[in-house]
DNA sequence: ATTAAAAATTTACGCGTGATAATATTTTTG
DNA sequence: CAAAAATATTATCACGCGTAAATTTTTAAT
């Protein structure tokens, strides 16, 4: 490694006795070249310090290695956590991820893809923003660039989706909570950023009305991706009007029920499945951090592995058949109930 | 926008009647142009939509605009927060930021400085891992990029360092602490991976001795990034043994506050400053959660505005200036400390 | 108006790699 | 061992742009 400098591919071919595009088919593919030629290419590389140039490499090449990952917010440890997820997958398969987040913000969400664009990926893996997302904008990337859309789906966009069956989590928990005590209240934003509210929302009315309960909504005011807070707010707003007509109230997603459990503790009001417990509370996602609330939060976990394993699957796949699937597919993954303490 | 392709700035030049060059500059810099070649410049980018591709320009340019932000963990919110900062300031001020997280992983961090060197950055932000860190590797990598450090300090690496003053944070809350009520306890982990737990044990027991009482440190064990997890285990078998000589505990980082938080409620154990609460527990850091936690945390918080603004600032100082500053200067700031419930 | 200086533009060349076709070499097979 | 198949080499071109030097145009000064 201490060694002359080496320069460019033509530089190193010579030092390790073979011709540039011999090389240049070992970088492309390693398993292309004869074991010999292959062992050559690798002794040289441990002693000479070369590494092919990514810009030349990618300015004349078809596809590139390069996959965008895009999230609506990462400080979001729900997003971060599966996008690091995602990430790993990609490096495993053999690509360069890159990380977006538009964080909240739908102009910004489009400059992504602008970018994005410019970087000619093989391959994008976009959880949209959802109800404020620019749907036409994103419909005509997805029309140049193969693009897998996790999380969150709009309608007929992208090559396929992957997601969470959101009345698989609903089910769950509104069973749960109604077997062992009264029906649950449901606990949302008035305005949800997110598709999957609204399918949380009518799955959990279906699945009342299933029951033979009467649906029971609490729509509270805020906007922008401050859940917790937000949560917290309406949950101290909520409570005091002391309108509780239940014992059981479910969330909409954990980390408005982060905040409810903070405005709870706060009015001295105990949650869990205790008898000293006035209220239970569960939610939907399992966010990272369900675990550590007080009390620890019930809640319907997503499937974490199989969205972030076969999104990726579907993204290879996507880029092996050329960009193009026979047909757009969906597919879901449903819950598992995770019992905490908080119900 | 509806009229012929435009493959390429050769293209685009003879469209708006001027030569490549001429509108190369132009992209480089829109003011080196004159007035009237860039509204020539400009009305054809109205009429055709043409962008430079970004590997050709990259290519054979002295500096790309890339700026590299590196992380430990970007699941962690802590980070997820200064990221997000530090990337918007980079856009803003003309650059084009990517982030990485090395997710705890020494190897995958000097995997992710080896990428970074082929993306030929006109500087990096690094918050290197700490402890665990290859520094020698590091070291290397910042006498050929121009790195500015944030966050955790590498003695000596990198053209500057901003961070946080860990004695203020120490300070503060140990001062607060002693002044309402008994010394508190150091509840820490026992081989922390940021070198800013060592910087706070130290300033605790020096704060503690000024004061004239007898610092006490209790210190868990674990390995990793889980830290609340890490906390919790460490609280609850800590709290189980009933040694607890004081009625306050201060913690490292909130991070394992908030896991202690959820050993307490487990346990039953009350905690606040009320007459109600048998402990009063602080922690440094003023993570995104600790206004969410039960009780919501007493904590020191970083000044994230002027650590991301002024490491950005230093960055582009040191861009300006060709890569080298005269001297390594590390700024540190103040903590501020955030009263809320717990202590 | 003339001319020198400054600014803007054009000419000409190079960057490091991918890709392809024709040829030469090596390895495998019968 | 010869023929066939697989692999490597040679020789070129293409890619889309940056950049220094040369030239033209514009501006400022006389």
């Amino acid at each position: 490694m201490v060694n002359p400098r080496i320069k460019n591919m033509e530089e190193f071919a010579a030092v390790s006795g073979l011709s540039r595009p011999t090389v240049s088919k070992y970088f492309n593919d390693p398993a292309s070249v004869r074991p010999s030629t292959r062992q050559r290419i690798e002794q040289a590389l441990d002693e000479y310090d070369y590494h092919p140039n990514i810009y030349a490499m990618n300015q004349n090449r078809k596809l590139t290695k390069n996959i965008g990952i895009v999230v609506p917010y990462l400080a979001d440890p729900f997003f971060a956590e599966i996008a690091r997820n995602i990430e790993e997958r990609c490096i495993a398969a053999g690509f360069r991820p890159t990380m977006f987040s538009s964080y909240g913000d739908p102009a910004q969400e489009i400059e992504i893809l602008h970018l994005l664009r410019s970087l000619k990926p093989a391959g994008v893996l976009l959880a949209p923003l959802g109800r404020s997302s620019d749907k036409l904008e994103i419909e005509k990337f997805c029309k140049d660039v193969p693009t897998v859309l996790f999380d969150s789906n709009l309608e007929g966009i992208g090559a396929a989706f992957v997601g969470s069956d959101n009345y698989s989590f609903v089910n769950q928990t509104v069973e749960y909570l109604t077997r062992v005590g009264e029906p649950p209240l449901f606990f949302e934003m008035r305005t949800p950023a997110n598709p999957n509210a609204n399918k949380r929302r009518n799955a959990y009315i279906e699945v009342m009305e299933r029951l033979g309960h009467e649906p029971k909504i609490v729509k509270i005011d805020g906007e922008g991706w401050a859940f917790e807070e937000i949560g917290k707010r309406g949950a101290l707003a909520f409570l005091a009007e002391g309108k509780l007509t239940t014992d059981a109230i479910l969330c909409s997603n954990d980390r408005l029920a982060i905040g409810f459990l903070a405005a709870a503790y706060e009015l001295g009001i105990r949650v869990g499945r205790t008898p000293d417990c006035s209220l239970r509370l569960a939610s939907n996602d399992d966010h990272p951090f369900a675990r550590f609330t007080c009390p620890s939060l019930t809640t319907a976990a997503h499937d974490y592995e199989s969205v972030s394993s076969v999104s990726v699957e579907k993204m290879l796949q996507l880029i092996e058949s050329g960009g193009k699937l026979p047909s757009r597919d969906e597919q879901l993954f449903a819950a598992r109930l995770v019992l905490r303490n908080s119900a």
